[in-house]
DNA sequence: TAGATTATTAGAATCATTCTAAACTAGAAA
DNA sequence: TTTCTAGTTTAGAATGATTCTAATAATCTA
């Protein structure tokens, strides 16, 4: 049985080949922040038939399942991360990519006050880049 | 002449009744967080006329002219903010509200390299709160 | 006050994402 | 294996925020 299949018994998912090819993407490319439409253009490229639905269904499942991370970068689209790490990322517009920041690349001497009657959820940090002029 | 239509002199955008309305709203809330949503539901209220089309094409341009800043929280929808200062936010889903972080809340004892032949545009920083339970 | 310019508007268009409900498939049980 | 059932996939419709279009209206300048 192969990685993919593998980690998708853990999850209780079923190895469909739809699900199986995405998971594949996952472990070839390692490191990675995927979008819907760069994952549907990959697999279609591949010659695997899937629909768009399917990916979005997937992408999110996974994101539950804790094997990827799920997030925004500005109002453009909902990215997934296989860096399930706390990290945070740069974005460069021209070529519509994420750059990982490590947590250990970034500290702060000083963190705000949390309001009253609440705790710290996820923490969203994005250093938009500009071309050197 | 008012202060709203002093201020729409000054970024040469004529002074129509919608925009001093969107103008004398942001004056009268000084600090405040806008949603095109918010917005024209209290301009509604208050029974002004005027288009959602209107409310961005104002916001808008009130961001181009450096009167607002313009930035998004995760997906969900464009925020105006009318303080101007360097800063951040949190986000309450709850409310669906944002609360700011001063930048002297905030401070950096490590920042990442910045990758080559780029420059640092703007930060974004969202700490996303929950409920204590 | 006229003419030119700029604004507003309703409704259509767009785009990413989700929903729907019908058709299909994997896996369990016999 | 076949059968059954729950889980999956899918095309296409629906959604929701935002932008566009092009017709109408308001403001400004001379």
């Amino acid at each position: 049985m192969n990685d993919a299949k593998e980690i998708l018994k853990k999850s209780k998912l079923r190895p469909t080949i739809q699900r199986v090819a995405i998971v594949d993407y996952i472990i070839e490319k390692h490191k990675v922040h995927i979008t819907a439409a760069k994952l549907i253009k990959y697999l279609k490229n591949k010659k695997i038939n899937i629909s768009l639905a399917t990916i979005y269904n997937n992408l999110n499942e996974l994101a539950d399942k804790g094997i990827l991370k799920k997030f925004y970068v500005n109002n453009d689209k909902m990215w997934f991360d296989t860096n399930l790490q706390d990290h945070y990322h740069f974005y460069d517009p021209e070529k519509d990519e994420l750059i990982d920041i490590n947590k250990n690349e970034i500290s702060f001497s000083k963190s705000p006050k949390i309001p009253n009657g609440k705790v710290k959820g996820s923490i969203n940090i994005i250093i938009n880049l500009k071309n050197k002029n």
